[in-house]
DNA sequence: ATGACATATGAGATATGA
């Protein structure tokens, strides 16, 4: 059971490498984010022509979520619950049946929150309260759980090629990486360092400037967290870099695992 | 280095991303 993350940039513009990367990587469950449109403007024919439900939570030009799965999604759960003026699409779940039993499944897309301390960075914050807040009440369920999307913190200094770059950014401010720790506090496991321990050099964002993907400055910001009982189903996962390299790539790539 | 690069909107220049 192959269950992936990828930011793809805009599904539209990224329809080709998407549906070429399906077609090879063949995952039964994979979370999309930054679709960049609306429901209606999602290509469902052409995943659906590779045997694919689509569930989608989109929003015109910004944000926007979606699973894509060989199995019909159940319990469907749109939108980050605890602020209902929260309009920004990036939070999608579902359950679905899996020969070991079930397994509940959220993509999402936590605010990038730059510039520090603007109000985008209180909402980073707030957002990641809120997700904190969800996350207890999913733990009570005591089933497996994946909690997969472009989480926008990198975790440690070896999450970062040149972490000293990052120091004045959002996505590595000790008040972001502290939340994402109060994440991993409750129980859930980091599924790459499950599988790779302190490995360096794990990178699943290479921006566009500066050829930071032929300089390999990349820094690991994509994560698929699991609950304890996800966690004991884990076999394998892996960053799948070489997609960075093909014509007209996201910058992010994606992450798979494969549970039992 | 208020940059670079990519995308959406909309038809030029601006907002957003990370």
């Amino acid at each position: 059971m192959k269950i992936a993350t990828w930011n793809v940039n805009s599904i539209k513009a990224r329809l080709e490498n998407a549906v070429s990367w399906f077609r090879e990587a063949k995952p039964d469950i994979a979370c999309l984010q930054e679709l960049k449109c609306e429901d209606s403007a999602f290509p469902t024919a052409a995943f659906e022509d590779l045997g694919y439900h689509c569930l989608v939570h989109g929003q015109k030009t910004y944000n926007g979520v979606a699973i894509l799965s060989r199995m019909q999604p159940e319990d469907v759960r749109r939108g980050l619950p605890g602020d209902e003026t929260d309009s920004q699409a990036r939070y999608l779940e579902a359950v679905f049946s899996i020969p070991s039993g079930v397994v509940r499944v959220a993509s999402l897309y936590l605010p990038n929150g730059n510039p520090v301390g603007t109000e985008k960075f209180a909402y980073k914050l707030a957002w990641m309260n809120r997700f904190e807040n969800h996350v207890r009440h999913l733990l009570k369920l005591e089933e497996p759980c994946v909690l997969a999307g472009d989480y926008n913190v990198i975790p440690e200094a070896r999450d970062a090629r040149n972490p000293e770059a990052w120091l004045g950014d959002a996505l590595y401010q000790p008040e972001s990486r502290s939340k994402f720790r109060d994440l991993i506090n409750l129980g859930l496991s980091d599924a790459i360092r499950q599988i790779h321990g302190d490995e360096a050099g794990l990178y699943t964002f290479w921006d566009y400037q500066a050829g930071a993907w032929q300089r390999n400055n990349g820094i690991r910001i994509d994560h698929l967290l699991l609950s304890p009982q996800a966690a004991d189903l884990l076999a394998d996962a892996q960053i799948m870099r070489d997609v960075r390299a093909q014509d007209r790539p996201s910058d992010h790539v994606p992450v798979m695992i494969s549970i039992k």
